[in-house]
DNA sequence: AAACTTAAAGTAAAAAATACTATAAGGGAA
DNA sequence: TTCCCTTATAGTATTTTTTACTTTAAGTTT
């Protein structure tokens, strides 16, 4: 039996409507900096399949809801976080891939600050908790691809955005900005060159503040020039670390 | 009426099989390269709804069919060609995106030499024809933004992955190899330099033949050596041009 | 055989990345 | 206060990569 040109003209028997049992869901994969670390948010599943296990946070995509709006949605459910920065990267659709039925699931990233609150289990998960990215438990589904994937993504558009920023405090050393990117990108840089390259990017504000409550040399504070950042992207300028 | 979490906790009034009315469709942007332009594929339809428009070739995904699968066969049944490389760029989901029920599609892009065959259109699709990136009819449904993407994302790609080799001949010289990358990136290059360059990476084969029928010194031909590229690959190694 | 065309190899300067050294500026302990 | 410790910051030297250009080679055309 041929299955395919179905919908476009009506040439073999499978009538329209036994296309349309796909269920869609969408997984985020919430990355989370803290003290050089790069952390990633899973909750335990307290329903079958897979009840016990660790997983991404996702659901099911409602008909009338957007597929964006459903990553938002349970991005701020899970995490009381909103107005957060996410973006597509792949979409997952293998034909087995769920127990319960034909489910594609598009997968979202995102990166905030993971000690700026704590995530709050909802009903449907006995727990939540940040896990760092080299010691992960089991996954559900196939939810460790899935953050694989977004992880090699999020590590490829580091490097060419300057989102790392954001994990920063407005006022930051340039340690803490090395830091920041060795432990996104999991790599060592040679502080006096990576200090060359950033500040010849000339996209950092030097302020006439140090660091304080340290006990040796305190380190010169700066903010990111986010104009000027502006300006020369629509140059031609390409960030890139 | 709260619509989410319905599948892994029934909180809500909503029955899962509710959820399960999605339609997945691939959509395909087959980009050719022929003389310096870049061009794409596009079928007339011959079937409500756009009865008559111009579209990218895509179908509905059966369910016991995964995408690349289905993105392959559509390829095949409009194009002739098999074995081509197709790669998945992002996921359309728009609620109202589709006229006749709720369908999200998944996009891909490939890249083939548009002058090696002539597509034949099938039974769904009234005629198949090449169009210069630049010269585009109007498209069904959200297509155009669908292309837009898939060219943004070969750009992209084509810099740092040696796809544009599927659109060389077999046997190739150094001279087509530039021009293709001139071709689909739009700029020039230094020919020696990129000579170098290219030979540098050790990608290619250089075999004991030079081309035929040119009134000036013949150029040697050259092969792709896939199996290198895959050990290269995997040692680390980045292609970037 | 000379002129012409393009291939292919080579070379030299400039720029960028890398590795390392030296000095500065704070706090803490004696 | 002075010396020592730590880390910040500046600077330098070497290597590697990129870029621009020159030379030589190998074919065809006249």
């Amino acid at each position: 039996m041929n299955k395919t040109n179905t919908y476009y003209l009506s040439e073999n028997s499978t009538p329209l409507q036994e296309y349309f049992k796909f269920g869609l869901s969408v997984d985020c994969v919430v990355f989370g900096y803290h003290k050089g670390q790069v952390r990633v948010l899973l909750i335990e599943r307290d329903a079958e399949p897979y009840k016990g296990s660790w997983a991404l946070p996702g659901d099911l995509v409602a008909l009338d809801q957007d597929l964006l709006h459903s990553a938002h949605e349970v991005l701020t459910k899970l995490t009381g976080l909103t107005d957060i920065f996410m973006e597509q990267f792949y979409t997952f659709g293998t034909v087995n891939r769920h127990p319960s039925g034909r489910v594609a699931t598009v997968g979202y990233y995102s990166l905030v600050k993971s000690d700026n609150y704590s995530p709050v289990a909802s009903s449907w998960a006995k727990s939540i908790e940040w896990f760092d990215i080299d010691k992960l438990p089991n996954l559900a589904f196939d939810h460790q691809r899935i953050l694989d994937k977004g992880l090699k993504t999020l590590q490829r558009r580091v490097r060419y955005r300057p989102v790392g920023f954001e994990l920063l405090p407005t006022k930051f050393t340039l340690k803490q900005l090395q830091k920041l990117y060795e432990g996104l990108l999991e790599v060592e840089f040679d502080k006096p060159n990576f200090r060359k390259k950033i500040l010849s990017m000339d996209l950092l504000i030097q302020l006439d503040e140090v660091e304080t409550n340290v006990s040796h040399r305190p380190a010169k504070l700066f903010k990111f020039d986010e104009l000027r950042y502006r300006n020369l992207r629509s140059e031609g300028f390409n960030f890139d670390i």
